[in-house]
Order: C-alpha cells, then sequence, then structure tokens
DNA sequence: CGACTACTTGAAATATTTCAAAGTGAGTGG
DNA sequence: CCACTCACTTTGAAATATTTCAAGTAGTCG
C-alpha cells in the first residue's frame, strides 16, 4: 500500500548514531556492556553508509575481518554449494548479529545480502575480542550469541528434516512475529522482507510449495497475506500447525 | 570379524590422563593453550569413569555446567520437539566438543547420549571463561570452536533442504571419513557407530532409505557395507555423488 | 507503456515415506 | 553350547507430499 514506507530509510546523520543512542541497545552488544565501558564498545563499531537493496555487506570466500549487527532493514545469509545452488542460511533482523561463521577458518562461509536498505554496524573481530578478554560479561556475552545461533540452526535442522511444508513455514512466521515482538514492533501483522523464492530456498521447499502453502493458509483463515504483508489471524492455529498439532486441534492450552 | 575390536575401551586408569598425556591434544582444546599453561586448563577438567552404550552424558533441560571433549568412543546429540520427534543434531568423535548449545540460556537444548563406551573430559564453563579471559588464545579458540559449529550445522542445512537420499548419505560417510583421517586412522575403512535410524533421523530420511542407499552404492561398488562397517571403495565417485556431480561422473579433475 | 521479475495455479512426474514382512545378529538364559 | 528373544536391518509394494513443468497473472521499474 503505501509507497512511501521507507521506515527503514537511514536518515544520513544516522551514520553516526552511538550505542547509548541506539533504540536496539537493549537487545544489541550494549546490553553486555556497563554504561561507563560503553564508550569503550562504541569506540570500536564503524558505521558507514547503509547498504542499498541487493547489495552484499561481505561474500563467502571474503576475509574475516569483522562482525555485523543489523540496525536497520534485514540482511539475508547465504551459502553457495560446489555444484552452485544456494542455500539461505538466515535472515537477520535489527539488533541481530552477522558474520561469526567466518570466525573458526578467518573466511566468511557465508554471503550477506542487503534484502532491502538496511545500515549496518562493523565491529572489527579483533578488536572486539581484545575487548572481551578486558570486559568478562561481553566475552560471556558472545559466546551465548554464538550459542544461539547454533540453537537457531539446529532448530532449523529440526523444521527440515521432519516437517510438512505447512509446519516449516508456520515455524518461521511464528519465528519472525516473535523477534519483531522482540522489537517492540506487532507481533501479529509485519511485512516479509524477503522473496517467496528465499522463503522456499530457506526451508527447503519449492518457490511454488510456499506460495501454495500461503494460499492455503488463506483460506483456513490462519493468515491473511497481501503480497509481502502478512497478519496473522489464528495465532495459536498457526502455532499448532507449526508443531504438528493441527487439524483435529487438540488445543492443550498453555 | 575382530570380535574383540576394543579399540575404545577404556583402561581403568586412564581416567586421569592429563591433557598433556592425551593423545588428541593436537585436536583438542590443548592445542590454543601453551605448554606451560597446560597444567591450568588441565586443572578444571573433570575425568570421571567412562559413560556406557546407551547412557546419557546430559538432557536437554538439565541446567548447563559444562561443556564436555570426547575422549574415546562417539557420542550422539539430539533435540526432541513438542510433539516428541526426536531430531539428532550431531555426532562427536574423539577430540570434539559438546554441549556449547547450553550456554545461551543456561539449559542444554540437546540431549548427548554414548553410541558405545566413551570417556569425556567435562570442563566446567564458568572456569572455562574465566580461563579465557586470562589465555587470550583459549577464548580465541572457543570462538572458532563454537563457530565451526555453526558452519557444520549449515552445511548439514544445506544437506537436508537440498539434497537428495544419496547424497546426504555421501556427504555423512565423506565427514566421517575426513573427522577419521584427521585422528590419523584410516579415511576407507570405519565403523559406523551410529544406528541406521540414526543416520536417517540426522539426515532426515526413513530408514528404510538409508538402507536402500546403502544396497544401491554397494551395487554401484562405491561402498563395501558389511553391518556397521563400511569401506569406501571409490573417493572420488563418492564426493561426486554428494556433491550431485554423479553418474555422468564430469570428473573435473582437481 | 512495455519488459521483467515475482508470484500464483494446475497437472503430471517422482522421490521418499509408509506399511508390511521377512531376514540377520547379538545377547540371555537354560 | 544351543535356542530364544529382541532389536536392528533389509526388501518389496503401495501411498503420498512435494517437485517439476507449464502457463497465466500481477506488480515493478525504466
Amino acid at each position: 500500500m503505501s509507497s512511501n514506507d521507507n521506515a527503514s530509510r537511514i536518515r544520513s546523520r544516522s551514520f553516526n548514531v552511538s550505542c547509548s543512542d541506539c533504540s536496539l541497545n537493549p537487545i544489541c552488544l550494549p546490553v553486555a556492556v556497563k554504561e561507563q565501558q560503553l564508550n569503550e564498545l562504541d569506540d570500536i563499531i564503524k558505521r558507514s553508509k547503509p547498504l542499498k537493496k541487493g547489495e552484499h555487506l561481505f561474500r563467502a570466500s571474503d576475509g574475516f575481518e569483522s562482525i555485523y549487527a543489523v540496525r536497520s532493514g534485514t540482511i539475508k545469509t547465504y551459502t553457495v554449494s560446489e555444484d552452485g545452488e544456494e542455500q539461505v542460511t538466515g535472515f537477520y533482523l535489527p539488533g541481530e548479529v552477522l558474520g561469526v561463521d567466518g570466525i573458526c577458518n578467518n573466511i566468511h562461509s557465508n554471503s550477506a545480502k542487503a534484502l532491502e536498505t538496511a545500515a549496518i554496524c562493523e565491529i572489527p573481530f579483533t578488536q572486539l575480542e581484545a575487548l572481551s578478554t578486558e570486559i568478562p560479561s561481553l566475552q560471556h556475552h558472545f559466546f551465548k550469541l554464538m550459542s544461539k545461533e547454533i540453537q537457531s540452526d539446529q532448530q532449523l535442522l529440526m523444521l527440515l528434516s521432519k516437517k510438512t511444508a505447512e509446519e516449516r513455514i508456520a515455524a518461521l512466521l511464528l519465528s519472525l512475529s516473535a523477534r519483531h515482538s522482540l522489537r517492540g514492533l506487532s507481533a501479529t501483522g509485519f511485512r516479509l522482507p524477503m522473496s517467496r523464492n528465499d522463503i522456499g530456498n530457506f526451508l527447503g521447499l519449492a518457490v511454488e510449495t510456499v506460495s501454495r502453502v500461503f494460499t492455503r493458509l488463506q483460506k483456513q483463515r490462519v493468515l491473511a497475506v497481501d503480497g509481502k504483508e502478512v497478519e496473522i489471524l489464528d495465532h495459536k492455529l498457526l502455532c499448532a500447525i507449526s508443531n504438528g498439532t493441527a487439524d483435529g486441534m487438540v488445543s492443550n492450552s498453555a
């Protein structure tokens, strides 16, 4: 609808928002750092001009230098297999950190691309490591952050190997919903920044299947979909679908 | 064949092998620690009596206290979804470290079970963190280790969403082969410590499919399989199969 | 406005699952 | 030491969800 919905457009000045002024600071790296040490973190963070839609933040096989926190917009990460197949490995919303896959070999194993205009904070890893030895809570936060990445990958594994198309899509929508909610945004209505293709790729489904599932979920009155705009009409049922308790709707209230 | 192949049997004394005496030290945590500091690492490691086949090292929802390094044997990790479905998330060979998934919520999200008698080093995480702030190379190693876990999960993702049954199994066999090789063991002949069921579960396939694929690969002379014993007869072809370059065998020598 | 890409829908093709049953192996107890 | 049981594995045939192929529609951008 609103052709002017550049909510995520970055005003030029905002390049230099410091962590202490950033609205994401309660869910981003700063959570791990005390007020007085925030400057130290702030000092190593580089904020360059926003990425435009389709631009790469880094590419697989690039040398690993930094990790990145999303300030606005959405980033998708993906790997390309030897035979050229693309696999989307994640979608990163504001406040989320990406690039940690590069640590183990000093080379990025994913590429990262902006799905829409995106402002990014770059955090040189060597400096972050140094800072982490000084600020144990930052070190700890980092361990947690990587652990969380592992967990979310593993949840996705479960999704891909066990679930039907409906379940996978329900799970993705619920994940996005929860993450929006964490950011103080609507948990029920939001815009999918990625294409159907990306969704299918991420979930291991053909585009056509994604499309069909959206249609089915609309017929069931679980969703209202209008292009990229999604509204969750029946959150409970969507949960049920996501964990295979659908149809009969055992409705184990909890 | 050899009914006495208890290569992995632990002699009672070996409970207390220190890191400096452990044959795995070039591939395990000690790689990150200088000779003189090895004692400090050694001091926080607990070595209890070996797990017997089927015993749990920890269970999902257990409080997270420690991470674990496998000294001998094989550990499988798995999660259980709300609806009770099990998903195998990994197999851990000697020298590999597991349990890091628990860091982010202070609760293990996986269960870990011995597939055969297994000796384990337990490393209390709080102490490891403290030590990591003192030994930057240890901190770095840890970041690497977790990063590697992320990468391997992501490779598995690719496997599950893109690949055929043949490709998945080829990839698993190649992974095991490479890891054996890294430990100085045969890359071509080894024993699968896990059941066909575990393989199928891990790869997102029905047991029957796993069985059928093994049979097919044998007919193609790629493998010789005798129960849990596997021999890779045609490594090159197995690689080709694993990345979808099979049949026509484009044989892009490299 | 036209060209392009993204999305949707239908019908046929297919790989894998599911169901069913038989074969194999290891471990236990007589 | 053999027989019995139980769990694991293999194999076949039918069922099924998803993919693939094909075509049409909608939305976007120059």
